[in-house]
Parts: structure tokens; C-alpha cells; sequence
DNA sequence: GCCGTATGTCAACGCTTGTTGGCAACGGTA
DNA sequence: TACCGTTGCCAACAAGCGTTGACATACGGC
């Protein structure tokens, strides 16, 4: 044995004087990876975005694989969908994802980095696995279709993200919310709910 | 001026000893490009798998830019949906779209690439508005929609493309062909010939 | 005030990358 | 045979990467 570890006298959870700047760090890698997928975000840029030095990157997080691991966790805060009315679970799970897209880089920091990086379709995988899967299955009419079910949903809303908000494909990129609703909402609304292929 | 370029006595399109060469070159690019992306993709893996020297990629390619350029030229070879049963559209085109995904690695590459790189995000744009769009117009039942209704088409195909052969997403990677084509078919259709939204 | 730890900077490491220029062998043409 | 463009390999370059360890400073409990 080498040496003990001594976590000094630090309550759970206690605030540590670095939180502002693995905070800090955290947004900046968040930022980087959205923007440029795994290996062109650098840990040197991060840190520089973050007004740091590199070494304090491997301090808090360990390694770039460790980084990427903390800031790619992800709650997509779905909503419940017995609570919405059964004929309108489609537009609303297209405008919550529309939402979340809009409203945190995380999501297409992992589809930059999913494609091209293990861990991260893997974090991918979890994400729709873990959080999505369940609210399909409740709203699902055969037990045991859940997962298909989920998976038809994903590549329409994975599609919808990749053409829009990365390919930037024009007339998705530019097309009205609503109207984007109203097109995929029905798609949606059949790989949820119909009876049959 | 520097000097004259000089393609020295060579007949159009005439065949050169090194064809052989450049060939093997976008083959090996096209296979690394597809599976590891753009910037993993690196110029002495290729070569190595083309058993040459970095340097002819240079000299044939002029730079990685250039070589992905070249390696990344494609036809989707759509089918005329005009010679299908209008309301076989649909299936037609996701057959057709597995297919090609399934036989030529350059789809998947463009894919890896596009997502992180500019130009292969460029490529994309192209391939599907000058492949893609002509073909939606001619069943489109409003004139002006083709755009509209082929960006919604290659949501649903590029999301079916990435939950299956790139983040293999459980359900849609093992999915069988069939069993897709019977769930995406009538979605494609409806973004296809569809009325209203 | 003292001391151990936490925080942060600096310089360097070993490695890989795209790219370049020089040089040897080959092959068709005159 | 002599020539010259083509094909190919080799060694090197500058730049950038993730990562490491030594060192200075600031903080907080005693």
C-alpha cells in the first residue's frame, strides 16, 4: 500500500473554494464540445475559454475522457405523458425536445461527440435508454414495445436535431417551430400510440 | 507569374500508371473517413492501409481537404418515384435509402464527417438538395414545397441512418429491414404527399 | 502566528499530426 | 542509348496535442 487517502475533514457535499472554477471549466468544455466535437475541442482551448491553466483540467477531472464524462451528463426532463392528453403526446414531446435543444448545449455536444467517440454514443445510448424508454412504455398499448417504440421516436427527433441545429440543412434549419410541430408532431403520435405498423 | 503549368502530352481521361494507386488511396480513405471521422481519419493511416507513403496522398490529393473531397463524391442513385405506385413512394425510398447505406461506406462517412467538419457538413447540404429535392418535387402535390417536404424527408432517413449504423441505438440497430421499412415507409409517404400538415 | 492543504502557474515531456523537399528507381520516347 | 517526366520512399519540419511534476501563493483551523 502506498499512501492513505485523506479526504480532509470535508463535509458531504461541502462547498470548496474551486467550485467556481470547475464550474467554470465545466460550461467552457460544454460549450467547446457543442461546438466542435470531441477531438477539436481541446483541453488547452477549454481552459483558455475558462481563463485557467490546462493542468487544472487534469486536476478536477483527471483526464479529457473524465471531462467529457461530467459534462455530458444530461437530464431531458421529460414530461409525463399520461398527464397531456393521449392525442396530443406527439406535438408535445417534439416541442419538449425542441425545447431542451434550444435551450442547452449539452444535447448536440453529444451528438457532435457521439458520432465519433465511443464514450459518447454510449452516454447517448443511456440518455434514451434510461430516460426515454420509460415514458414511452406508458403511454405504449403492447407491453414489451416500449423499446422499438423508443427507438422509432429517437431517429425522428435525432434527425429533426442533426438536420436543424448541426447539418444545418436550409429548409429545416429555417422552418418555423410551429410548423415543424405540426409535421412531425402526428409521426411521433403513430410510433407512440398505432396499433400496427 | 511562376511558372507555366504543364500537363505534360497526357490524352483526356488518359490512363495513368499510378491509377492504381490513387485508387487505393480512396478506398483506404473512404473506409477510415467512414469509420472514425474526420479528424481520426489521419493521412498516415490511410496511407498505411494503401500500403504507400504519406507523401503520394499529398502529391496526388494536394492535402486531407482535398483527398476528402474527392473521396466523398456521391450519387444517391434515387429511383424515379414517378414509375412507383404513388402510395408505394414511401417504402420505395426507405428501401432504397437502407440500401445504399448498406453497400457504400461513403454515406456513413459523410455522416461521421459532417457532423464536426464544414465541408462535410457542405457535402451533405449538397447531395441532398441537388439528389434529393428534384426527385420529392416531382410527386409533391403543392409546387414550392419540394424543399419543405424533402427537408422533413431526410430528417426521418438521416435519424433512421444514425440511431442504426452510428450510435446503434439497441432496437434500430438490430431492427429487422422489413420491420423498418413498414414503420418509416408511411412517414416518408406522408411527408412525401401529404396534404396539409 | 503557524502549518498543512488547496489552488493555481509554469515549463517541459513524449507523441502525433499535416505537410515539404530531396533523392532513387522506373519506363516510355526520341 | 540518352533523356525526362512519373512514381515512390525517406527524413525532416513546425505545430499542436494530452499529460506531468515542480514550484509559488493563499486560505483556514489550531
Amino acid at each position: 500500500m502506498v499512501s492513505e487517502q485523506k479526504p480532509p475533514v470535508r463535509p458531504i457535499a461541502g462547498a470548496r473554494r474551486s467550485d467556481a472554477t470547475r464550474a467554470a471549466i465545466l460550461g467552457a468544455a460544454r460549450e467547446r464540445f457543442a461546438a466542435d466535437g470531441y477531438e477539436r475541442a481541446t483541453i488547452r482551448a477549454i481552459a483558455r475559454d475558462a481563463r485557467i491553466d490546462p493542468s487544472m483540467v487534469m486536476r478536477y477531472y483527471g483526464s479529457k475522457e473524465g471531462l467529457f464524462a461530467a459534462a455530458s451528463e444530461f437530464d431531458l426532463r421529460l414530461p409525463d405523458l399520461s398527464e397531456v392528453p393521449r392525442s396530443e403526446a406527439g406535438r408535445a414531446l417534439v416541442r419538449h425536445f425542441l425545447d431542451r435543444w434550444e435551450d442547452d448545449e449539452v444535447l448536440t455536444a453529444l451528438l457532435r461527440v457521439g458520432v465519433t467517440n465511443a464514450a459518447g454514443a454510449r452516454r447517448m445510448q443511456e440518455i434514451f435508454r434510461e430516460q426515454l424508454e420509460p415514458v414511452v412504455a406508458k403511454v405504449c398499448p403492447v407491453p414489451g414495445q416500449g423499446p422499438t417504440r423508443a427507438a422509432l421516436v429517437s431517429s425522428q427527433i435525432l434527425g429533426m436535431a442533426l438536420g436543424r441545429f448541426v447539418l444545418r440543412i436550409a429548409p429545416a434549419a429555417g422552418m418555423p417551430r410551429e410548423e415543424l410541430v405540426a409535421w412531425l408532431g402526428p409521426t411521433v403520435q403513430r410510433y407512440l400510440t398505432a396499433e400496427l405498423p
